[in-house]
DNA sequence: TCTATATATCTATATATCATTATATTCAGA
DNA sequence: TCTGAATATAATGATATATAGATATATAGA
């Protein structure tokens, strides 16, 4: 693996690797579509530290969203990343 | 998944997020077991770098390592790692 | 014991991340 | 246009991480 790509790698892996981000991803995985009041109650934490998350996500190209009125429903972008999910899961408890 | 596996999914996964401890997790991958010395060639960093991340690296229960005479070779301790490799480099390139 | 080699640790500085709180934006409906 | 609901962003302080350079430790062999 040349510097480039361990340097591409790393960057996916650090935006999953916390975790809050990583419930926000397994909630999506299973569900295609869900706004930001649905991930707040699945996952039980505050409203702007759920924001805060997506809004990483979004930025790393994990997670894209549409707005429905005042709603803004959020899905995965790229489903390689429940790949990783499971990955990691295996890797834990195996 | 409970907030505390994804607490333990997170950590190996933040352990991996690091472009040098990714490659050096992928030569060991390749064989089997390498002396820090290798692991540098291998690299082409310092090797005040390479053991810094071997430290954590194995702090985080990644790998393991024995010692040879002046010589400390590391392997992976836990396999299932190397499927964690794979999963993000398919992300990344698919 | 002295030296060379291999590896590990320490220190300092810069930078990034985290959770919290407060505030701002966007939109729908009265 | 005003209000409330949903979501996003900003500001703060605490903590963690990265990176580089210097130094320390361990071991083998003379």
């Amino acid at each position: 693996m040349d510097a480039r790509l361990a340097q591409k790698a790393a960057a996916v892996l650090k935006a999953a690797a916390h975790p809050i981000r990583l419930q926000i991803i397994e909630a999506l995985a299973n569900e295609e579509e869900l706004c930001v009041n649905k991930i707040m109650e699945r996952i039980g934490c505050p409203q702007a530290v759920v924001s805060q998350q997506l809004a990483i996500l979004r930025d790393k190209n994990i997670l894209e969203c549409r707005r429905e009125g005042t709603n803004v429903f959020y899905r995965i972008k790229n489903k390689n990343v429940i790949h990783l999910l499971h990955c990691v899961y295996n890797h834990c408890e195996p």
